[in-house]
DNA sequence: TAATAATGTTAGCAGCGTAAACATAGTATA
DNA sequence: TATACTATGTTTACGCTGCTAACATTATTA
């Protein structure tokens, strides 16, 4: 058994992924991921100044790969229209929010204080960035005004449906919003091209 | 000083509301409320099982104060059109969601499991009804489908907006997002009056 | 009036984030 | 190569947390 573990910061980290995913960032303890490693409860404290410095690298992969799944829709060279790329990125952002749901969670949390990880903003503008570049090869000649609000409105159009598909709604309660709800997961595809004209 | 404190149930959730929106519910510790109802750390748990049972009831609140606004908006009998109400009604959503921000995130977050507080999602439900007749309103004769996919639609903006409206970025980073946000914020009202188009 | 239920208190457990003091291993310099 | 320094680990301990169990007091009901 060797005093030095070698890679023990990127062990946390993806560590800290796993278990976030897995049981949300409110049930992870810093002393159980420490013993995950097989390392001492405080051991933690050589590599992250804080918990919430942990839980800020767990938000930025997350936006990384957000980014990346984006990324790779806008690069798909053989895809013929924006418009094509345009909802495939919708749905892609969708996927992303409701497969990592609680990494989602956690990178939307107000338990990091985004202003002491500009990092963090860093990456999240990554991900924006990819909307901006659709929305700007959807709408060619657009003024820099109305790209914004086309793009801050399909943003929180996304953001929101990924926080209200996933509500765990009874289909027992005769509910107006279970049912749209259903409706919407029925088909993304025809509910994001209605988006368009948005 | 009596034995018995009479209202203490009734204390310990309006204190719980102040100190959520204040603090956040992070932040929040059922010890710390008892102290402040003067009154000793376990005795929250003959009014309420678990933490998370007080943290519901905060919730409820929030959503009750929504439906409220919301409701307020529905009932002026005086306003003219039911577009004049569907601009109101957005605004009160996002003013709610940002004046009362910390509740709003306790209401979305996932430390409540809804499942277990069926009352939550009455609760929610009763806001949504207000969306859910205003665009009904707006658009008469529409299809039951057309319709709940607006609804939805409009509350999955709304939710995000607030969500993004809220992100403080630094305005010093040149950044599309910050722009945009910035620009929505400044008017709120002419960013909805396009929405109706969505 | 006596039994019972409701509502309070005290004491104590295990888990948490984190700080301080110390131990060991790797690295740079003389 | 010897020595100092730095990086990275451990042990111990503190105060706070949610919560349980056992007990005390008051209100209600038979």
């Amino acid at each position: 058994m060797k005093y030095h573990h070698g890679n023990l910061k990127e062990e946390l980290i993806s560590s800290a992924c796993r278990v976030c995913e897995l049981s949300g960032h409110d049930n992870m303890s810093l002393r159980s991921i420490a013993k995950e490693a097989s390392v001492s409860q405080t051991a933690p404290y050589r590599h992250f100044k804080t918990k919430e410095c942990l839980l800020a690298e767990v938000s930025k992969r997350g936006f990384e790969e957000l980014t990346e799944r984006l990324r790779s829709v806008t690069n798909q060279a053989n895809k013929a229209t924006s418009k094509e790329k345009f909802l495939e990125m919708g749905l892609a952002y969708l996927e992303f929010g409701l497969e990592k749901r609680k990494t989602y969670d956690l990178m939307h949390s107000p338990v990091i204080d985004k202003v002491e990880f500009p990092e963090l903003l860093d990456a999240a503008q990554g991900a924006f960035e990819e909307l901006v570049q659709i929305l700007k090869d959807l709408n060619p000649g657009i003024s820099k005004n109305s790209l914004d609000l086309k793009c801050i409105k399909f943003w929180a159009l996304m953001h929101g449906l990924v926080g209200l598909l996933d509500m765990k709604i009874d289909p027992e309660i005769d509910s107006n919003a279970a049912e749209a709800m259903s409706v919407v997961k029925k088909d993304y595809r025809s509910f994001l091209e209605e988006s368009l004209e948005l």
